[in-house]
RNA sequence: GCGCGCGUAGCUCAGUUGGUUAGAGCGUUCGGUUUACACCCGAAAGGUCCUUGGUUCAAAUCCAAGCGCGCGCACCA
């Protein structure tokens, strides 16, 4: 037993005295790099949300990035790995706004500034353990250049981008229907959506036609309430069924207003009866359909998910005077049949909400140029989406874009660089400016007042390759070569990266985007906090160490979503111990030798030759592998060769040659050289062990395995 | 509904352009105190490669249909 503890390999002895010496070495900072280093190689941190902690999928995104960061390190590139935290608007929000409301405090009781201060204490203790979480992961990003997305000289950089848009009439205010979370009591971009099946009904209801009796056209709906707001009934113009009704008027039941019967071509004529009641203020399409036939907007839901003061249902939650409304219909005998039915409803990303269709002033981004520029990006092959699949999600998305919405109606974000003149025009009329003008411009008397709406958060992180980094950094530094994340946000963050790159910097931030699998449970359910599901990285880091945590990680990473393995990890720490071991013998042989960068003799037996063989086709078939993002096959690569091929075989046939004294200086020379190699292809795998047996090499001649020649 | 991906050992997965006995990790069984390692060594068991049909001298691999799972997209009220 005490035997055992001796010879196994203990990474907590070694991980963070490691981790200290490297972050003081400076050499994750490109510029305090060694040698003439001229290539750089730059890759950019997908931003963690400083809503609380990372996950195994950021322990996956960061590991892989760490891989090619330290590989394109030893390969002598002067390598920069930009890291920060995004403030995550709506999610930060959110969770502080759950933390509140432990204690029964709603942040409109606390009032925006107070809350904001809130949110800002939350940032700072949660931050902190991003940064810690990834360095105990071994991550060699350059913290001295981290940023966060609100930092003052980043917040500038999104005002200045901002007013670029708007100068160049991109940006524009609008009143329009868009996605809105009563809950978060804001507006969101189709992207913040999701989905769900749900059983509902539809229902028929008659709508009576003008000046004739007994006469009524039936419009079928999923949503009977928004009928207070209808401004029209809409047939197919080709339906040869209601081409006599066309241009007639019906009576709109319970409001007994008069609406008129159009022809659209969204209509269609399988679905339902055929006919469709028109909600312009309540549904995107109506709201297009409204547009088409200059019908009036009737708002009949508040931001707040109620019926709006107007009608007699006033105050009353959506769902609610659903209930009132069908019941009046039937009693009052508009009310034709109801049949089950299953629709998709969209959600809030972030808390779960319905999200409601409404009416409201907001800024918006004209995406036709912009998504022209990043659709060809991609075309032309200035960006490479690995694997190819996910370009056409991109794509796809890019070419059936709308009109970004950019504004937000939460607290926590970076505010419009909007001042709003308090004057005439009812505050309607406002200047778009960096500081807040010192006369107003539009009255010369007021004291403006800056718009409380705040950016979308992806707004602010679409420029980071380039907002974060100084004005001489952006001549070393910019454009990057790689970025590296989760197909989730690859229209929501990536392709708005690339494109802000071309609008601002002329040139797309990066050449390469590797997309990697998801981590999911076991039992193959997405691995997220909200579903209490996800797993801290640290406790394995704790159990097996950081190298056999990643180890694990990217043994599994072969490029399909990931059902978590835990076993994987038993298998990085058994290896681990293996390198440990294998390294200890060498050692032991080669304790009188001097250090030696290249291999110093030609191999003699058969076994010799073999072994060197082997070792050249696993450097090269590694350098391969991870040049194409392949970093499972490059992993187990590298693992069959060590374990087998090294240690089986050659360890063992070492032993006999070294009883030669013909022999044994060659053996002995190849076992150093065997091993040095092999430290260094293993080491942006497994960075800690390679390192620590690398101090252990004879010879003083040498700084880090970090910095060796690949 | 359309599109994409997946279905291979008990579990999690590899399997390049079709070519001998289909592989790995973990697990299981048997045997080992070999002086780097029991977190090890040696050996073994375990597979209708989802189903059916087709192409071929030859199919886990190519084609078609079906079943199951996952994801993306979608204005069907």
């Amino acid at each position: 037993m005490e035997h055992k503890e001796k010879t196994a390999y203990d990474p907590k002895e070694t991980e963070r005295e490691l981790y200290e010496r490297w972050e003081e070495s400076g050499f994750f900072n490109p510029d305090h790099l060694p040698g003439k280093r001229k290539e750089p190689y730059i890759v950019y941190m997908p931003l963690p949300n400083v809503t609380g902690t990372l996950h195994m999928g950021h322990a996956l995104d960061n590991t892989l990035q760490d891989i090619v960061i330290r590989y394109n390190r030893l390969k002598g590139k002067k390598t920069l790995w930009f890291p920060g935290t995004d403030h995550a608007g709506i999610a930060t929000q959110y969770v502080v706004e759950k933390e509140l409301k432990k204690k029964g405090i709603s942040r409109f009781e606390m009032g925006r500034e107070s809350f904001i201060e809130k949110v800002w204490e939350w940032k700072n203790q949660y931050g902190d353990i991003i940064y810690n979480q990834l360095k105990k992961l071994g991550i060699s990003a350059d913290w001295s250049r981290v940023r966060f997305t609100m930092d003052p000289g980043y917040a500038e950089e999104v005002k200045k981008v901002f007013i670029h848009y708007y100068e160049k009439s991109l940006v524009y205010r609008d009143k329009r229907v868009v996605n809105w979370c009563p809950r978060c009591g804001t507006s969101l971009s189709e992207l913040e959506l999701e989905y769900e099946n749900r059983k509902t009904k539809l229902w028929y209801i008659r709508y009576p036609i003008e000046g004739e009796k007994n006469y009524y056209i039936t419009v079928a709906t999923t949503r009977p309430e928004t009928m207070l707001g209808d401004t029209a009934v809409a047939v197919n113009p080709k339906d040869k069924r209601y081409k006599d009704i066309v241009g007639k008027k019906v009576i709109l039941p319970i409001t007994n207003r008069t609406i008129p019967v159009i022809a659209d071509e969204f209509v269609d004529k399988e679905f339902g009866t055929g006919a469709v009641k028109v909600t312009p203020a309540h549904d995107l399409n109506d709201f297009e359909i409204g547009k088409r036939h200059h019908l009036p907007l009737i708002p009949v839901i508040n931001e707040r998910g109620k019926i709006e003061e107007a009608f007699e249902y006033k105050g009353m939650k959506s769902e609610d005077a659903r209930i009132k409304i069908i019941e009046r219909l039937k009693s009052e005998g508009y009310w034709e049949k109801e049949e089950d039915y299953e629709n998709h409803v969209s959600t809030c990303y972030r808390c779960g909400h319905v999200i409601e269709p409404i009416p409201s002033m907001q800024w918006f981004l004209n995406m036709d140029g912009l998504a022209k520029k990043a659709i060809d990006a991609v075309r032309s092959k200035d960006v490479i989406i690995t694997p190819k699949k996910f370009e056409k999600m991109y794509i796809d998305w890019l070419s059936h874009i709308h009109d970004w919405t950019i504004s937000r109606q939460i607290w926590w974000g970076h505010q419009l660089p909007v001042w709003f003149c308090g004057g005439k025009n009812n505050g309607e009329s406002f200047v778009v400016a960096v500081e807040k003008p010192q006369t107003c411009p539009i009255c010369k008397e007021c004291n403006m007042e800056q718009s409380t709406d705040v950016l979308d958060t992806w707004f602010s992180s679409a420029i980071w390759p380039f907002a974060g980094l100084s004005r001489d950094d952006l001549k070393k530094y910019y454009p990057g070569n790689t970025l590296i994340t989760a197909r989730d946000i690859l229209n929501l963050w990536v392709a708005r990266m690339i494109f802000s790159g071309l609008e601002f910097m002329n040139r797309v931030p990066f050449r390469n985007v590797f997309i990697h699998g998801t981590i999911l449970t076991k039992e193959g359910r997405r691995m997220s906090k909200s579903l209490g599901t996800g797993i801290d990285p640290l406790i394995y880091i704790d159990q097996y160490g950081a190298d056999a945590t990643r180890f694990g990680i990217v043994w599994q990473a072969t490029g399909q979503d990931i059902k978590w393995d835990e076993s994987a990890l038993s298998a990085g720490k058994k290896f681990a111990n293996k390198i440990w071991n294998a390294s200890r013998f060498v050692l032991g042989q080669i304790q009188d030798m001097t250090f030696q960068k290249e291999m110093n003799t030609r191999p003699q037996t058969s076994a010799d030759k073999k072994i060197i063989k082997q070792l050249e086709k696993t450097k090269k078939d590694i350098e391969k592998d991870i040049e194409s993002f392949k970093f499972s096959k490059a992993l187990r690569g590298f693992y069959d060769f060590f374990w087998h091929d090294f240690c089986d075989v050659y360890l063992e046939i070492s032993k006999e040659q070294m009883k030669s004294e013909e022999n044994e200086k060659e053996t002995k020379n190849i076992l150093f050289f065997v091993l040095l190699e092999s430290l260094k292809i293993l080491h942006p795998f497994m960075p800690f062990i390679t390192e620590a047996i690398y101090q252990k090499l004879p010879e003083k001649e040498k700084e880090y395995l970090m910095i060796e020649t690949w």
